[in-house]
DNA sequence: ATGCGGATTTTGTGATCACATTTCCGGCGA
DNA sequence: TCGCCGGAAATGTGATCACAAAATCCGCAT
């Protein structure tokens, strides 16, 4: 068979498949801070061997997902305040950016698409899902910046997601309104009217609102 | 032994080893863009068996700093102008921050050393050296940075930095006079006359600048 | 009860092997 | 001369094993 050759079915690898689901499970929130994971753990939860268990640590790792003991264990990570507000002020940094970019690109069906998520997160916030909640945030967040096509900036901000993953969802079980929604909100409303400076404002204040709770 | 127990020293393990050798290989543009990279070579190189080799890989590739093709090869990346562009902007916008944060913490000692890096910037200028020149310019910036006290904030720098090493090497090759023992001439008068905005804008005009001759 | 010491289990690490696929290269035919 | 084909070499992948260090657990003495 040379002619019709279909173009070999390309069979995702089994650490990619791991990688993928650990990161999304640290991402949303799924792992508690401080949590301890095993190789031979994660082997066996995906009914693998320890080789593509331990590779996919290792990118976790690489990515800050994960934080290695000095004796090597692996464990999620627990970060300190002022780890918090670093990772915060980048968020703060790239995402105005990212909006920015996007603006120009924006047209009605994502502004529809946007508002349809904001919708699930405030379902979220009166059901107090901690998890579903920072997933249909991430969603809005994501949705939007994937028009800025600039995939480099939406991977270092994914990056920050992650760091941020454990924490996050261990901070906004204590959270009693989030009011990302609003923020949401207003970001849609300059989003609609062409406003940039008022885009960027909205995002800015949104990334950082999760902030300013910290302090109790 | 129990009372007079030593921290039972700690051997740096062989991924750890190999991952840091190659990463700054890259970093530093000791690797051209598009070159090809064996698991096998590299533990050949190194002397250890394939496991630590692949590990090194994956978190290179989890860092952007190696690129996989669909069938699993490994390569350094070869960046598009436009990926090359975002990742200038990525610069432009944390380091001018970065630089702000350190600024109040600079001390007299780190201008002196400061300028001692410029100077030998100078010299792998005139000596054509790339990879010279591209190992002091980073030094420079990471001496400046680490005065910051935001570990996250450089740490994603330096991914930035590693994803541009192959091509800046490749890019500064074709370079006849980079003007970056200038603008670090600027950032340095401004860091001592406690001018922060001149500082932004001499570190911004510094990250920019090998983005502008690239269209040619 | 409580702290301590040693045995036991757990865990990360590195090496090796087998296998499937891809890539490379040399030769053959149009 | 160019293109194609087939075998050989190279390469990534996943599994398994042995080993050392660390963490845990259990019983004992105070």
């Amino acid at each position: 068979m040379s002619k019709s050759d279909r173009p070999t079915e390309i069979t995702t690898p089994t650490h990619e498949r791991v990688f993928r689901a650990l990161r999304s499970e640290i991402m949303h929130g799924e792992i508690t801070p401080g949590q301890a994971i095993t190789i031979r753990g994660i082997a066996e939860t995906y009914g693998v061997s320890m080789t593509p268990a331990r590779e996919a640590v290792r990118r976790l790792t690489a990515e800050g997902a994960l934080s290695l003991s000095k004796t090597g264990r692996v464990s999620a990570p627990q970060l300190s305040t002022e780890r918090i507000e670093e990772l915060a002020s980048i968020r703060a940094l790239l995402e105005p950016e990212l909006a920015a970019r996007a603006q120009p690109r924006a047209h009605l069906a994502l502004i529809e698409r946007l508002q349809n998520i904001n919708t699930t997160i405030e379902q979220m916030i009166v059901k107090k899902d901690a998890v579903g909640y920072i997933r249909s945030n991430l969603e809005f967040h994501r949705t939007l910046y994937l028009r800025a096509q600039a995939p480099a900036m939406l991977a270092m901000v994914e990056t920050v997601w992650l760091q941020l993953g454990p924490t996050m969802s261990a901070l906004y079980a204590r959270l009693q309104r989030p009011n990302a929604a609003g923020h949401h909100r207003t970001a849609i409303a300059a989003l609609r009217a062409g406003d940039e400076p008022g885009l960027k404002l909205a995002i800015r204040a949104d990334v950082t609102q999760g902030l300013r709770m910290l302090g109790s």
